[in-house]
DNA sequence: ATGAAAGCGCTAACAA
DNA sequence: TTGTTAGCGCTTTCAT
């Protein structure tokens, strides 16, 4: 049986609101009374029940963490990140991956708030979002804060990489270097914006965008890249250079160049997004655009404590976008002068 | 305000336990009362509060799992696992990632028992396993079930991939492909057994075990590999294939190698350890010995479960070792024959 | 500075 | 089948 405050207040010849008091440290208690209890403390190994005191408190100093897949290494260092710095302001993160199945993510919406979480931080995509609307909405309803990286909730504050200035860096990038006709692969939903990067940066630099060279695929896995390829190829369309939505794509992308005999810078220069942990083992190591995941977990926990500690009524809703920095290395060339 | 179960009995007229027994669903109500109490609470939006449930039951239907480090691959597989297996039966999983940090580690274990895990799943390494000791005892003592990666924690039950003979079966690969110069690179700890099985291997297949062949590195990373096999090549020493105590390790290893014009695996050939998702993708993709992640983490689920469901005088102590698999790829090579 | 007592929201005997 | 009551282990007024 656990020791509970009872014992421990027999035990010191005091009464439980004494040994509360010293346990919580705000009311003010004599020193040699203090010291009494803890010793008993020390003695029984007594430890508060955190669930009892939680239903008084009615806070769990728990925030939900919901994320797309944790096998995915950068769902995995995001969450790391936000659990260091929950941790860190005394927060315990309760991290719930989805498996991008929206069933599940509704499930551990709803546990969320059955569980009293303090604050939840969703990090799903927003291709899954759209069922998870209702749960979303429980949660205001419950009065549960709530930060996103998806910036399509409504009155909800979020944190955002800026995709769209990060693949206009990635292209830019490849324009500089001299390649004139560039492809883009990439997938659905948060790869719009990279898209219009994409767009952009061709705009920007004089070129008319060739709608031919571009594929949106269906996913944004290894072959879901191959495949893009294989149909730029098919389509019989020259490039020079290839822009891809995520890194995992590139590779994809590249294995089926070098099985058609393309080399890679040599023949199309590629630029990736994210800068997998891979992508420095890669050969070619790949150019890619790397998002400041750790600036991105912090200021979500920042946003959400602020939330937190905020009266409900006067809390704000803020959309905070965090720059992206190309990383340079092989997979891009070291340019092509134009004939 | 939070609906309670008060205001359901209210709205419905009827009583509180009248409510509670609708939700438990065990004791017997009357279906007309059980529909107007549902509608009540479908009306009201009442969630019953897992909290004040929790301390009533005495169940958290929660189990804390303890991992190294979240953002390696590994670890995050294995957290994705045992989340979802334990979700499956309808236990919510804890994750924590230690950072390899014995105060985290120390911190969280204990953050176990305050929160009232109903059990507890143990992936730190034994490395870091000792810092952890006491806490592990005040789970013991506090009655919390506990399963474990490390066999070496006298009293708890564990599941164990079997690294003896993964390397085994490893390093025979070798031998058989002909090579008879065969290095070892690993790291401390759990590796321990890898060279074991290094040594077994060799010793079965009649060769003698070379002791200069041999590096016990620092850590298990990228860079740990590189210098193992620095630290090898300045020992002049010569040898035609290497086996790795983990993939990284064979990825610094290769680097080293490549920078000295080193080709593998022509001139050496390499089998690493874990198979993590690069492995596929370097070049030349790496042999490795493959860990069932999955069915670790399933058997580290049923066995947990198991504890929870048995009184704790009747709860036995298992140790379950999970075989290994061989990937075969290109860094082993075809084979060499002998002069 | 300390104690007594009233709950937090729910479940589980025990009655009726 | 349903209601009444007594807690779970703790914090927090309100007295003293």
């Amino acid at each position: 049986m656990k020791t509970t405050i009872k014992e421990v207040a027999k035990e010191a010849g005091v009464s439980i609101s004494t040994v509360s008091r010293v346990l919580n440290g705000r009311d003010r208690v004599s020193r040699h009374t203090i010291n009494r209890v803890r010793e008993v403390i020390e003695k029984l190994q007594f430890q508060p029940d955190f669930v009892a005191r939680t239903m008084i408190m009615k806070r769990t100093s728990t925030i939900g963490l919901i994320v797309p897949q944790l096998s995915n290494e950068y769902w995995a260092l995001m969450s790391e990140v936000i659990q260091d710095e929950l941790w860190a302001r005394g927060y315990t993160t309760l991290i719930c991956s989805t498996d991008n199945e929206p069933d599940k993510e509704n499930a551990y919406l709803r546990m969320c708030s059955e569980r009293r979480m303090d604050g939840v931080i969703y990090c799903s995509s927003p291709h899954y979002g759209l069922a998870a609307g209702e749960q979303i909405e429980a949660l205001k309803t419950a009065g549960i804060p709530l930060v996103s990286l998806d910036p399509n909730i409504a009155g909800v504050s979020c944190v955002i990489g800026d995709h769209l200035q990060g693949t206009y860096i990635a292209v830019e990038h490849l324009i500089r270097l001299g390649y004139g006709r560039i492809a883009y692969i990439g997938g659905p939903a948060v790869s719009i914006e990279r898209e219009f990067g994409y767009r952009k940066a061709l705009m920007m630099h004089g070129y008319t965008v060739d709608e031919s060279l571009i594929r949106v695929v269906q996913g944004q896995s290894f072959a879901d890249g191959y495949e893009g390829l294989q149909s730029l190829r098919a389509s019989g369309i020259a490039f020079d250079a290839l822009f891809c939505g995520n890194d995992l794509l590139a590779f994809g992308a590249i294995k089926a160049m070098e099985e058609a005999g393309i080399r890679v810078p040599e023949d199309v220069a590629v630029v990736g997004y994210d800068d997998i942990f891979s992508a420095r083992l890669f050969k070619p190591s790949l150019t890619t655009v790397r998002q400041p995941i750790q600036d991105i977990g912090q200021e979500l926990v920042q946003l959400l404590l602020a939330s937190l500690e905020t009266e409900p009524e006067r809390r704000t809703v803020r959309k905070i976008v965090i720059p992206t920095e190309l990383i340079v290395r092989e997979s891009s060339g070291s340019g092509q002068m134009k004939a």
